[in-house]
DNA sequence: CGTAGAATTGAGTGACCTCAATCTAAGTGG
DNA sequence: CCACTTAGATTGAGGTCACTCAATTCTACG
């Protein structure tokens, strides 16, 4: 199929749902059912598809004309230092756009970080200009996008926090805060309980510690009643708690 | 003056120039003389002013309706925790444009976190209106500020990859060469040495670490041979060394 | 000079790391 | 249905990087 063409049937379909990514999610965006949010999202299955966990989505280094949209499982941005060492920048839930800072730079600039599969993927791709002519078109979807912006770096400014100033303890009870506060507007949360696919390896690398120190980071915090761990579900048991820990250390 | 009146009066002066700022400078914008880049930017005077060092430019939890350059002296984001500790974001130099992650946001979101002033600084500001007309007034305009917006997220996660995964040392000699590159393209950096009002104080909140610890750190670059500092001048003797550095630590 | 802020240095401590072994759960093939 | 495998979680022991506390020296500036 060439280019063209392509960008052609992706602008036939409705497009307007997929904006809907946009949405910061206000309490009105609440869903009841697991994973709704996304499921109502009538987008052409022909550009999605899957990938296995730890698959890399998006290469460093690569020029980009894609963004896309995270329907199932979890992904990563990471940085790879030269010595194998990785810095886990963000994690992408259900529902998540990716990769979307691409429209942020008008020419071809490379990617400076990887994406890459947590879990088990599914992703739905657009063609960067579609999204372009999207945001360009209407105030509304701009400021949208505009707003996603911003928070990425809302999240990165408060995850430097943590790591440069707060105890294992705190970064960890900052991080199930953020993931808790994110799943729930996606209507993933059930029970002060959600599914987490991400390991202590990546909670680690995430956090700036190593994986030993998580493990008893998170004892200390089961320890002391504030969450629980079954299986791949996270239950928060004292969501005040919690914030006491996140605040305070 | 009323604020429609106050709109008008920016409105007058020929806003190009101040955008300027927005260019994220390639080689050919390097500038021979110290702060000829900034200097030659015909702001009106009127809507200039100076502040001292520490004095808070833009107070976390402020509704903003302004957005602001600097054009002497440096300044920086700072997240403030409740029991006093700090994480510096990030510096702002002479030339830089700041708080401009306001235009962002649609509605009046309060700023996230506070900028002050580090050193004695003279500042600039623009109504966030005028700002946004040009952005929207143009394409290219529009393109250099999503480009800044980029680099604004590129710059955060670097530190948090340097904080999160870098030795003391690594992190040091990652801050240097940012704040060489960036200085270098604003033409204020001469015989790779460049003046740095920051304390070792400020090195310290922004990367991570204690004072003392910065000290010692500092030490082990010089004793190496990698940099030297003279009063308020930082020289960066090897770049080689200190790029050596920066990458296995 | 005298004073205050900043830098420097020493000594002791603790949070977190490293290395390495063990345990558990979930496949997988016979 | 059960050995076998493997990824991940858990625990122990010991080491170290960076922190804390505190004293001293340097530097700028009135």
């Amino acid at each position: 199929m060439t280019a063209p063409a392509m960008h052609q049937r992706l602008m036939a379909f409705d497009a307007r749902p997929v904006c809907d990514l946009f949405q910061a999610g206000g309490p009105d965006a609440r869903a009841t059912d697991l994973e709704s949010n996304v499921e109502r999202l009538p987008v052409s299955r022909a550009n999605c598809s899957t990938a296995r966990a730890n698959a890399t989505l998006v290469r460093a280094g690569d020029t980009r004309s894609t963004v896309y949209a995270l329907r199932r499982g979890w992904a990563m941005r990471v940085a790879h230092l030269s010595d194998g060492r990785r810095q886990i920048l963000g994690f992408y839930v259900p529902g998540d756009l990716f990769d979307i800072e691409t429209l942020l730079v008008g020419g071809d600039l490379p990617a400076s970080f990887a994406v890459r599969a947590l879990s088990a993927v599914e992703i739905c791709s657009f063609p960067i200009e579609t999204m372009r002519s999207i945001i360009h078109g209407s105030p509304e979807q701009r400021a949208r996008f505009d707003e996603f912006a911003h928070r990425q770096l809302a999240y990165a400014y408060r995850r430097m926090t943590d790591i440069g100033q707060r105890t294992a303890q705190g970064r960890m009870a900052q991080l199930f805060l953020e993931l808790f506060e994110r799943l729930t507007e996606r209507g993933l949360v059930r029970d002060q309980a959600f599914e987490m696919p991400a390991r202590q390896e990546h909670l680690a690398d995430a956090l700036g510690m190593t994986p030993v120190h998580v493990n008893r980071t998170l004892r200390s915090l089961k320890d002391a009643g504030l969450i629980e761990q079954d299986r791949r579900e996270t239950h928060i048991i004292s969501l005040d708690g919690l914030r006491a820990v996140a605040d305070e250390q």
